[in-house]
DNA sequence: TCACAAAATGATATGTTATATCATTACTAT
DNA sequence: ATAGTAATGATATAACATATCATTTTGTGA
């Protein structure tokens, strides 16, 4: 993520958070960063180490999860079900609301894009799932794949 | 999972293996039985202290997590990678060939559902993730519901 | 049948992810 | 200033997973 768009993303969290009355911190704020910058998730001990690289300051595991879960609630982060690790939202600075996202994750290079689920397919998955007689509670759709250069380079 | 239809799915068990020239142990036809009694999915500890209780025979995690992924390789059973846990496949005793699986998972009671994906939900994800440039690799849908009894309860 | 090789399982150690709980610090508002 | 709430720290422990080497079991062919 370049310089300007991350600035960008963070000056827009801090803005969606004052309008939704959350705080946030500072050390929230760097977490955020870290997962801005990383090119793939990161698990909850990942971004302590690089806490304490990039900002030399010690923070603890337990107080990651917390702020990952605070980020999460806020929708600036993600949490990946299938991989147990964490990404920036790729639509922080994005003026729409949330879409359900589709994660497509690349099991070789680890990128993930983040996109929002098609029409064709929340009417799809709607209709298979109320065939069984459930209700969907959280729609997020991680899918295993290789990416475009991961794909051509195998 | 009743006696008669455990007992079937066993011995289709049984011959899907001689098939592939694989062996059913018993150790590994107990820890499918195991999965095949319970109505929700189970973590690979949990399977080792049901051992214990059931076959009164102590076997250690590291080799029901050998089992499990032995029979997941023949496709007996499935991991469901957002809860680190695993069930039996719904469509042992089925003739068919395994389909593409989607689970349907309840939140509240734990119990899954396995469906076959359908035609337009696959077409629909190949679209997206092709667009995406991207190449699916294990399309195994995990969904999180409440079931029809939950939701009804809810 | 015996010897050998391959497959399965056991034993041990360790790494990774996650939660529970209580103490302390920082912020907010009266 | 003080009290209440939110955030963070510290510590312990639970839960999930892998690596590696030893041992046992099984299948195969001389
Ligand atoms: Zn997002
Ligand atoms: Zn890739
Ligand atoms: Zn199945
Ligand atoms: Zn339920």
């Amino acid at each position: 993520m370049h310089k300007t768009s991350l600035q960008q993303a963070l000056q827009q969290a801090e803005t969606n958070c004052r309008a939704s009355g959350s705080r946030l911190t500072e050390k929230r704020r760097h977490i955020l960063q870290l997962l801005l910058e990383s090119d793939t998730p990161l698990s909850a001990y990942e971004l302590a180490a690089r806490y304490q690289e990039q900002f030399h300051d010690n923070i603890p595991a337990m107080s990651v999860y917390r702020m990952l879960d605070f980020l999460v609630s806020e929708t600036l982060a993600h949490k990946l079900n299938s991989t147990n690790k964490y990404i920036a939202c790729s639509h922080i600075a994005c003026d729409h609301a949330h879409e359900v996202p589709q994660f497509l994750i690349c099991d070789n290079c680890h990128q993930v894009k983040e996109i929002g689920i098609s029409k064709a397919i929340i009417d799809a998955l709607d209709k298979s799932v109320k065939q069984a007689g459930y209700v969907l509670t959280q729609p997020q759709i991680e899918l295993h794949c290789l990416c475009a250069a991961c794909s051509r380079a195998a």
